[in-house]
DNA sequence: ATAGGGTTAG
């Protein structure tokens, strides 16, 4: 056969390449005949390598590391592999530079690659750098470039820059123009991207898309619902940026409407659109719900994708199966990433079991998987939530002395939390003090926390003064100090701190509690206008007090921190959601099963002790997961041991 | 000399 035949033949099955070990047979067929040094062929490769085919980068790398002289191609298809991968953010940087050296002249592909790359790490420094060189060697005006600049910025936060980009494109395209959109939701100015949108002279449905998504990340809810219903066409995109996005902003209801309305149009789920409807079954609670999710992806196949089996674990989790997480983990998951191990450790974490946290993690080491920044916050969240304090100390500095991971301001605040829960309060002041980076306002309220674990009032004063140098100020720090007070026994003080959440200018979270009865979730909101399900689940909370109060249940001790923790309603009648969604629950589940609650802020003094009440008095399992951490009640005790 | 690659939305 002669050369150009090979030749032919090699390209042709190539192009038919489907994974590693059949690129691999491709190659050495290629070397037999002497055509793997034949550049085309060589770029068939790397292109194969690394960018299409997963996890083949490391075989990319080695391919291009054995050609003597790399050709631009080559390079940019490097490139490209390198900043998808998840190699540290500079590693195609470093590969232009090399460029640069051997004088491999770069081209419009080149500048695309290093800027999305500049824009995937945000790096402002960077994508100036790489703007630079690009007008240097005359590609700054290039479309592709031009766009890719436009997101760039964007990305970095700087819309002047964008603008600028924009404007120095000579004919921008429809891609532009989204491209453009964009960077002004990137910093919430919504009215000239509207503006834009009015203006731009095609649109495709990416357009649309790029619309929902900009009204979705500023909290635009309405708008983007708006704008869905009437857009000339919907693809899987759409359907997606409005499921994640109203789950994303605790609109659960309608997350499920929309993954409902998708399937009634006989359209099937894809990942992405699984991942968002499981995070509102995550957030909400929804164990049920995510149950039957779950069926339906392993019938589709869905479930094998890593990114949903990490979903479908966290909300197997967060929904009280630690035993359902497992399964999945274990015996579900396809391929496990650093996010899979990660949120199997929160998992566990959660459910109070740092030490298998911490077997997980070795465990994970063996396999060869280098820990990230994130799995330590994880593995210090374990520690402690177990009370493992020398553990986490151990944990916090290797990260930095064994595997080269700065401390980021996520991991002080967990040491914060380390030290405070488990009542060393004064190394956690202490340790704040001596943090080298200024403590934000979520390491105060930690301490906060941990004083009021502790009872530690003095503390608990002078931390909620740093707290009021942050504006605006937060309801949770004001219940939290004021429960430090009333347990305390100075009701003056708690007086005075009521009298100032009415003057200042506080930031008011709305309390919601929820519970799912016959997979339909049941969201119970502070303040929420009455309807019949309020009526009826108000009804047996009315006669589960009376008969709590026969049994002994003392509502008086605590009035006045009911009061103060009124989930900022004035109503004296109101109660708290989660005893509406508790006795909902009551009302509705039979007798002997378990009863399954979701609070978004801390549950409160009052509220636990009517949990413990119930679970006593009428047998019942009650497991609420609030803002910190599950809480399961089973004859007169809470596993929380009264300590959150 | 030849071909092989790109930008915006979840």
């Amino acid at each position: 056969m002669s050369d150009s035949r090979h030749l032919q033949c090699l390209i042709a099955s190539l192009s038919r390449c489907r994974s590693l070990v059949h690129l691999q047979q491709i190659h050495a067929l290629a070397s037999k005949t002497g055509l793997d040094t034949d550049h085309l062929v060589v770029g068939k490769l790397l292109l194969l390598s690394a960018a299409v085919l997963p996890d083949a980068l490391d075989y990319a790398r080695r391919l291009f590391s054995v050609v003597p002289s790399p050709d631009p191609f080559m390079y940019n298809t490097l490139i490209r592999g390198v900043s998808d991968s998840d190699e540290p953010p500079h590693h195609p940087f470093l590969l232009y530079s090399r460029m640069c050296r051997q004088s491999v002249p770069p081209d419009s592909f080149t500048f695309a690659f290093l800027l999305k790359a500049a824009a995937n790490s945000k790096s402002l420094v960077l994508g100036r750098q790489v703007h630079s060189h690009a007008v240097r060697h005359g590609f700054d005006a290039h479309l592709f470039v031009g766009t890719t600049l436009v997101s760039m910025y964007a990305e970095c936060g700087r819309v002047a820059f964008a603008r600028k980009a924009f404007d120095d494109i000579p004919q921008p395209n429809v891609v532009a123009w989204n491209a453009i959109i964009t960077a002004h939701f990137r910093v919430d100015d919504m009215t000239n991207a509207e503006r834009l949108f009015d203006q731009m002279p095609w649109r495709n449905l990416t357009s649309w898309n790029v619309m929902l998504a900009g009204y979705t990340g500023v909290g635009e809810l309405e708008a983007a619902r708006t704008l869905f219903r009437d857009m000339p066409q919907k693809d899987p995109i759409s359907w997606s940026t409005m499921i994640i996005g109203f789950a994303s902003h605790g609109h659960f209801d309608d997350a499920f409407g929309f993954f409902r309305q998708l399937l009634k149009e006989g359209l099937r789920p894809n990942e992405m659109s699984v991942t968002g409807v499981l995070s509102a079954c995550s957030q909400a609670g929804a164990f049920e719900t995510g149950k039957i999710l779950h069926g339906h992806m392993k019938k589709s196949g869905l479930s094998t994708i890593t990114a949903v089996a990490n979903a479908l674990l966290n909300a197997y989790a967060r929904c009280g199966s630690i035993q359902m997480a497992c399964q999945v983990f274990d015996l579900e998951m396809g391929k496990k990433s650093i996010v899979s191990w990660t949120s199997m450790i929160a998992a566990l974490a959660m459910h109070g079991h740092g030490d298998k946290a911490i077997e997980l993690f070795n465990e994970m080491e063996e396999h060869g998987l280098k820990p990230d920044g994130v799995i330590f916050i994880s593995l210090l969240y374990a520690c402690s939530h177990s009370g493992l304090v020398e553990q986490g100390y151990h944990f916090f500095h290797r990260m930095e002395d064994v595997y080269g991971i700065k401390h980021s301001i996520e991991h002080y605040g967990c040491m914060v939390d380390l030290y405070g829960r488990a009542g060393l309060l004064d190394a956690a002041y202490d340790f704040v003090m001596r943090m080298p980076i200024e403590p934000n306002a979520i390491i105060w309220r930690t301490l906060l926390g941990a004083c009021s674990i502790h009872g530690n009032v003095g503390l608990a004063e002078l931390v909620k003064k740093k707290l009021s140098k942050f504006e605006p100020g937060d309801s949770g720090d004001y219940v939290l100090l004021s429960n430090i007070y009333a347990v305390a026994g100075k009701w003056k003080d708690v007086a005075n701190i009521r009298r100032s959440m009415n003057n200042e200018s506080v930031r008011k979270h709305p309390g919601w509690s929820s519970i799912e009865v016959d997979k339909i979730l049941y969201m119970f909101v502070a303040n929420d206008e009455c309807c019949s399900v309020k009526e009826e689940a108000y009804g047996k909370l009315m006669e589960i007090l009376s008969r709590l109060r026969k049994e002994g249940y003392i509502p008086e001790v605590t009035s006045v921190l009911h009061d103060i923790e009124e989930e900022e309603k004035e109503d004296a009648i109101a109660q708290h959601s989660e005893k509406l969604a508790v006795a909902f629950g009551m009302a509705r589940t039979s007798t002997g099963s378990a009863i399954m609650i979701v609070k978004n802020l801390r549950i409160c003094r009052d509220c636990h002790l009517v949990m413990k009440l119930i679970s006593k008095v009428y047998e019942r399992e009650i497991v609420v997961r609030d803002r910190s951490r599950f809480h399961s009640f089973r004859e007169g005790f809470c596993s929380c041991g009264d300590y959150w």
